[in-house]
DNA sequence: AGGTCTAAATTTAGACCTGAACATAGCATT
DNA sequence: AATGCTATGTTCAGGTCTAAATTTAGACCT
């Protein structure tokens, strides 16, 4: 891979990241060669997950452009178009559902209220609860979309089998169960109690 | 919603995403019941990868704060440290390795010059290529740090057995593969040809 | 040899996010 | 009933990224 007279992608280390991005696999091997020792048992795991999320990101917010929406934009959207009728929920709640934090939230709001997708309004529940509700631009923004994002992701993923996306899609959801409760249960569903 | 007692958790959508940031399959659930007919079959896998990616990250930086680095420019000096002596790559090379832009790369580069743990010369091959070289304290600091990542992150996902491990990375090295190979080949390591 | 072309890095403008500081609406306690 | 407490939303400063515009070092062609 890109030895001799290419571009100097080979570095030199005929065992290292040869060439492009490289296998996952080369990194770990890199590590042991370099400083033997290294707790590399993660990088399986770990570095892939990483790059396809980069790589599914870039590709969405690049078909999102195309429509004139940002993806954090259309993440609000969704979460209150899921939410099901009235469309309204708290910012603490899509806080939550969103995994960003309350000055994302505001943030976010604030830009999608700027641009008439989204209005706000205070609620009535706990000391400053604001309740924020699709409007039918916002409605509308999301049918226009969605279908396109989601069918695009379905095609990016199609190169496994049924059977591999069923097994990847029940590890994938041991690991995230199991992540979560690991990292403050702030954000878990106490599923029984509470 | 907003039930009295419970925190506005339960919002009032029995088959919601019921309170906390919600098991995956009920975000297909929600789309099934709102608009009946949506591609969900990509959810399973695409939102797991990226809650993941979104829970590993902020985790790593936090940790990775307190040691008084960023991830952006430990990414950096890893990739530098891994190819091995003599720690030197091109900011090319540097930007397919790391899956950033070429402007992030430069202002990577020019964050970790300014804080001394990389140097930046002309190199001798192409127009303008730009080598970069690990600096000793830029070794000192993969060195302090890299082990206490990569170790957090091996606890992280220790809930799966080795079995499970081995398969979730099979199943990831194949998608990750795939979908690279669908993404714009720039990246991609044409393993045979070329 | 001189002008044009191409490839590569840098700069710039615009977006987004986190963490910390800030403001405030009800609740609990005394 | 008044006061402090706590939970919540917002604002702000700082940092990072992408995409597009800009600069520039060699290569190519006539």
């Amino acid at each position: 891979m890109a030895r001799e007279a290419l571009p100097e992608s080979g570095d030199g280390h005929p065992a290292d990241e040869g060439g492009g991005s490289c296998p996952v696999q080369d990194i770990a091997a890199a590590w042991e060669r370099e400083r033997p020792g290294t707790p590399v048992s993660s990088i399986g795991i770990v570095t892939p997950i990483w790059q396809l999320a980069k790589l599914l990101g870039d590709d969405r917010r690049r078909v999102l452009a195309r429509a004139g929406v940002d993806a954090a934009t259309l993440d609000l959207l969704s979460v209150l178009r899921r939410a099901g009728a009235p469309y309204t929920l708290t910012t603490r709640e899509l806080g939550r559902r969103s995994l960003v934090s309350a000055g994302a939230v505001s943030q976010r709001v604030a830009r999608a209220e700027r641009e008439g997708l989204v209005t706000r309004r205070p609620g009535a529940g706990r000391p400053r609860t604001v309740l924020v509700e699709l409007t039918a631009a916002g409605h509308e923004l999301v049918e226009a979309t969605v279908d396109q994002v989601l069918h695009r992701e379905a095609e990016l993923i199609s190169g496994l089998t049924g059977e591999q996306q069923e097994q990847l899609t029940g590890l994938l959801r041991i690991l995230l169960q199991d992540t979560r409760r690991r990292l403050g249960d702030d954000r878990i569903t106490h599923v029984g109690q509470e």
